[in-house]
Order: C-alpha cells, then structure tokens, then sequence
DNA sequence: GTGGTCTAGACCACG
DNA sequence: GTGGTCTAGACCACG
C-alpha cells in the first residue's frame, strides 16, 4: 500500500479515501486481516490516532469490522464491496468529466485521450 | 460561475482550483476583467477576506494581474493560460486513470464508458 | 448542564447521551445555539478533544450542525428533535421493564412504584 | 441465562451486572450451585479468563462463595439477595425517572406508558 | 499484542 | 474567538 499525502486535506480523510480504494480495488481482499492500526500509521508515517480514526470511519461505513482482540478485517459482504467500487467509480468520472468538459474537451477527445496516455506520463 | 465547496479542504484553496479551471477554460477570457472582490465573495457566499487570500494566490501564480486603480484581469499571456488547461487536464486525468484502474478498469473499459456516460448520471 | 460521568464506559458516549437528553429534553432548544467546545469541555472537566469527539457524533447523527467560525447550533428541525425524544423514551422504557421484571416485578408493581416514587429518594 | 453485551463497555461488567439480576431476580437460586466457569464462559461466549474475573468480583461482594473442592455457590443469606434486588430496583428506578422527566414525562404520564407497554413494543 | 480511550498541547482556517 | 486536526504519550480491556 501506498500513502501520498496532500497538504490541504485532512490526513485521516485521505486514508479513508485511499483505503476505500484498496478495498474496492480489492488489494485488501473480503474477509481478509487488516494489519494493525499501528503498523498502518507507521507505515503511513502518521500518527496511530490518525490513522485509528480513519479506520474508525470505515467502521461506521461497514467497510471494516474490529474483533477487539484479533484484529481488524475487511467486510466479507461482497455486495458492499462491489456497491463501493461502483460508487467510487462513478464518483471518478463525475468528476473527471466535469472538469475536463470545463477545460473544452469533448467526449470524443477524451475518450481519445484516455486510451492513448502512455504509462510514462503518469509521473507528472 | 458556479462555486460548490466541500466542508473537508480550506475554501481559499477550492476557489483556487476554481479560478484556474474558469481561466483554463475560458470562462474568465484572457485579458479580461477580474469582478470586483466582493462581488466574487458574495456570489461565492465567503467572506471577501477568503476570495482577497485566493486572488492573491492566483497573481503569485501569474494568472491575474492588479492594476491599484483599475482592478484586476486575467493575465492576456495565451501561452500561460494553455500552459495552465494543459497541467490540469494531464492531473485530472492521471489521477482518474490511477483510480480507475486500482478499481480494476482498464483502458479500453474506461474510454467506453467516458464516451458513454450520460448526461443524467451526473446527478447520482 | 449536570454532567456525570461512570467510570466504565467511555467519556465520550457519556456525554453523547446527556446531550441527546439536553436536547430532546428541550434544555438545549432547538436552533439555539450550543456552547463552544472548550467552554463544555471545562465545564464536564474533560479534555476539549473529548468533547469534540462527542459533538462530531452528534453532528453525525443530525442533531447538530456547525458553523466553522460561528459556533455550533442544535438543529432546527423540530421532527428530529422529536423522533430522538420518543427513541430515547422508548429505550429507557425497555430497559426498564426488562430490568424491573427479571427482579420480579410485575407490571402493576411497577406502575404504582412510580407514581408514588417520592422525589427526596432521587439521591440514592 | 441470555446474554447480550454491548461494545462499549467493558464485558466483565457487563456480566457482573447480569449476574447481580439473575440472582437477585431468582433466576440463580440461593445456596444453588454456579455452573462451571468454563460452562458460563462458553453460554456467554467469553474468554473463561474474562468470565472468572466477573465471578471473582461478585465473590468480593459476598453474592458467591466459591468451595475450592465443589464448585462455586449463590449466597444462601436471603437478606443479602433481598437487598441486592431492592437496590438495584431502586437505582433503575432513579435511573428511569430522571431520564423520563428530562424528555417531558410527568409522573403520571409515566405510570400509564409503563402499565399499557405491550410487549410487543419491545422489539423496534 | 491488539483495539480503544483520553489527555496535554500545538497549530491551522476563517472571520 | 471558534471549530477542526494532529501528535506524543499514557493507560485500559481482553486474550
């Protein structure tokens, strides 16, 4: 997992943002062990209460579930995995439209424009 | 101008952001009139301190220019403004296509569904 | 405002409570306004993020919302304040019987204990 | 003997409370025998170590006496019992009515919700 | 060891 | 001044 974090946002929303993405994206699968808050924010380089407070958040939005002593896991309801991937999918290109029509691109460019980006520009 | 801020990031900086995709897209033309301070904030329903901070922002940037009498204007430098429509269009669209495909799309997914994508689902 | 707090439940849902009993109660009216954090937080004798914490819930929940730089305020919406109030009533009446009954009260025990529950009995 | 724990608060206190009602309700009768530890924790679905923590505590308070060869036992002083059961009705009481008057019940509006409380109510 | 709570104290955005 | 975020560090319940 990989954290980059921006400045003018809260950190812990910023988690929440990417470990929905992790989720959904399933690198963190169904069902599967989440490692320990403290070795999250350790390797997030935030502060455990941080990083406590993001996973608290995907608690309350059925994302993760706690057993106090075992750990934290992913939910095992693939319906709610796949209901966020969707959602976060949608949200995306909302968007990601929005701003590019904005900017003067039409559909037909964009889609032009999306299919040829090369993997190398995807570092500016 | 339609301003719609988030609760979760400081307000002068999603003016900003707005600004530039107004003046990238040519909504506010180059070399054109900046309205007046508070009118701005009014329409954007912040406090005119808020909108002077992100003005402020946008001529350190080079985008707008003050006059002491005559107000401000958006910089008539073409090759500024395409410099600035090309930055954003590219962060968009990294940032768009690294979502999608951590969610499991790929390109050619994804350039269907940009073409696709009805007005109507904007709302949901 | 009184504030009581036990010893094994956490701080936070302790006040969460009282304050859903404040305001369904009427003793925080609606659309007032509610003191700032730090003022309760001295108030109750706990820490500011305590009491932070417990507000950000009940913002969650409806029951507050808040004005960055204004303050915060009860909700206006009378139909919330009421649902809460006939929730809470509801809640506290289960509990109640329940406990009453596995001590081997019955409903008409219950009721004329009560009715006649002098007030100077409150202390113990 | 039903068991249900809430999160937030600790479960051997839980358990102490619940088996304060179960003996003072009858439930577990004076002078009768405790089923095993390892029996309770299981029915309960606790950790036997958290288990024998609650008894532990209730022994402390004289409502058990363990034999080191037969087993653990309910006190068999009925004065003891009786006091338990008045006490802890007196305290839901206070508890109930202060909660109730908070929200607007007068006593006797109390009294008729108590006594026409259908127990089907119990359940939303 | 693991999740959870709390405090003290610093700093930020906005007005 | 007011709400909000973050860190450092302590302590607790449960296993």
């Amino acid at each position: 997992m990989r954290w980059n974090f921006v400045s003018d946002r809260p950190i812990y929303a910023q988690i929440v943002e990417s470990m929905k993405l992790f989720i959904a994206g399933g690198e963190l699968a169904p069902g599967g062990k989440v490692p320990p808050v403290r070795d999250l924010a350790a390797e997030a380089g935030v502060n455990p209460n941080t990083m406590q407070r993001a996973l608290a958040e995907l608690e309350r939005e059925g994302l993760l579930r706690s057993n106090r002593t075992s750990g934290r896991y992913v939910t095992d309801d693939a319906a709610v995995v796949e209901a966020v991937r969707l959602s976060l999918a949608k949200a995306e290109t909302v968007r990601f439209l929005g701003a590019m029509e904005k900017l003067g691109y039409g559909r037909a460019d964009i889609a032009r424009l999306v299919e040829n980006f090369k993997a190398g520009d995807d570092k500016a």
